[in-house]
DNA sequence: AAGGACGACAACCGCTTCAAG
DNA sequence: CCTTGAAGCGGTTGTCGTCCT
């Protein structure tokens, strides 16, 4: 048996809202909110309209502090590099873009930003890295998780120049004991992760102070769409919207466990190198333009990344091609 | 000027998730 | 546990405007 239609599609009213429709919609919901019952909503609310197409026009459209118009360049990046991490999860993505809905998100992707980047120029012909090898991805041995945190973190801390980083948490014995184990990382090593670039697509950082966080250390918790931290869990605990770092900390990992800190030498030195160099806006990876093809062939392909990354979260090698030429995009 | 191609984006569809009973 | 139904989500389609021939 077949479930019941959300609503009756024969006397409902499909297309393009009216102004009058928007008005009585907007006024409804500012007067008495959702009720937490969108199916009943339009029919309180005086409209001829099935109730998902009113979420829909409310959340999309209605709903204020809206943004409509241009991306920004910043707002690309941020696209791009949680594209490459997390593939097409348009709603996480938004989450980090305030005023801007998964729906405009995933417009703006299949539109233009997609294209932006398969037409991308060559290597060869951008810029070199500015940046001495120390600050480079520094080598690790080819092993999975190696590779998921090498990508992550050459993804964070490329791509928020603007952040100012004010604090930084050391690696713990035990969480390098967890690291040298498990990721070949040494107790030097560390991850820098700015707030604005790491948050709900993978949900399992904690929040340091002075905006700074650590990746999925002994608590970690779920964000809200502003980016705050508010609900705590631990290990297995964490939700499904977790999803690939999810199964990685539960098949990979002890509860309560901590890992991935940092990266470089030490960290308040990347941390110094980081501030000297972040206004470059540099920070990048140097993939091959054999990688770039792999990445373009992805996108163009059906079976490419999104798929990749939401069936098999960080674990595709391809994937893993495709994340640092698009973290080089800029 | 006509009309076809294309791009942008709003809206819809149908599947999944989740919580309540 | 199981069932049910609302909400959430991502993929797809429809529509409209603009550009090009």
């Amino acid at each position: 048996m077949g479930r019941a239609p959300c609503c009756d599609k024969e006397n409902v009213k499909r297309g393009p809202w009216s102004p009058e429709e928007d008005a009585k919609l907007r006024e409804y919901i500012e007067k008495n909110g959702t009720g937490g019952n969108w199916i009943a909503l339009p029919q309180k609310a005086g409209l001829k309209r099935c109730g998902k197409s009113c979420r829909l026009r409310w959340l999309n459209y209605l709903r204020p502090n809206i943004k409509h118009g241009e991306f920004t360049e910043e707002e690309d990046r941020i696209i791009c590099t949680l594209f490459a991490s997390i593939g097409s999860r348009w709603s996480i993505i938004a989450a980090q873009l305030p005023g801007r809905t998964d729906n405009d998100i995933k417009n703006y992707w299949n539109t233009k930003l997609k294209k932006k980047l398969m037409f991308r120029a060559p290597q060869s012909q951008r810029k070199p890295s500015p940046f001495p090898s120390s600050l480079q991805t520094p080598p690790l041995p080819s092993h999975s998780l190696s590779s998921l945190f090498k990508d992550l973190a050459s993804s964070y801390c490329y791509y928020s120049p603007s952040k100012s980083f004010t604090r930084f948490e050391t690696i713990s014995p035990v969480q390098s004991n967890i690291l040298s184990n498990n990721t070949g990382l040494t107790s030097s090593s560390s991850l820098l992760l700015s707030q604005e670039s790491l948050v709900s697509p993978v949900q399992c950082y904690r929040q340091m102070k002075d905006n700074f966080l650590s990746f999925g250390s002994e608590a970690s918790c779920s964000s809200n769409s502003d980016g705050s931290c508010s609900q705590i869990s631990y290990g297995r605990e964490i939700k499904q919207e977790d999803m690939g770092l999810q199964s990685y900390i539960s098949n990979g990992y002890e509860e309560n466990q901590k890992f991935m800190i940092s990266y470089g030498n030490n960290g308040v030195e990347t941390l110094n190198q980081w501030e000297g160099e972040k206004a470059n806006g540099y920070f990048e990876e140097t993939p091959l333009d054999d990688e770039l093809e792999a990445v373009k062939q992805l996108i163009s392909s059906s079976s490419g990344i999104a798929n990749n990354a939401c069936n098999n979260f960080l674990t595709e090698e391809n994937k893993t091609e495709a994340q640092k030429v698009m973290y080089s995009y800029y």
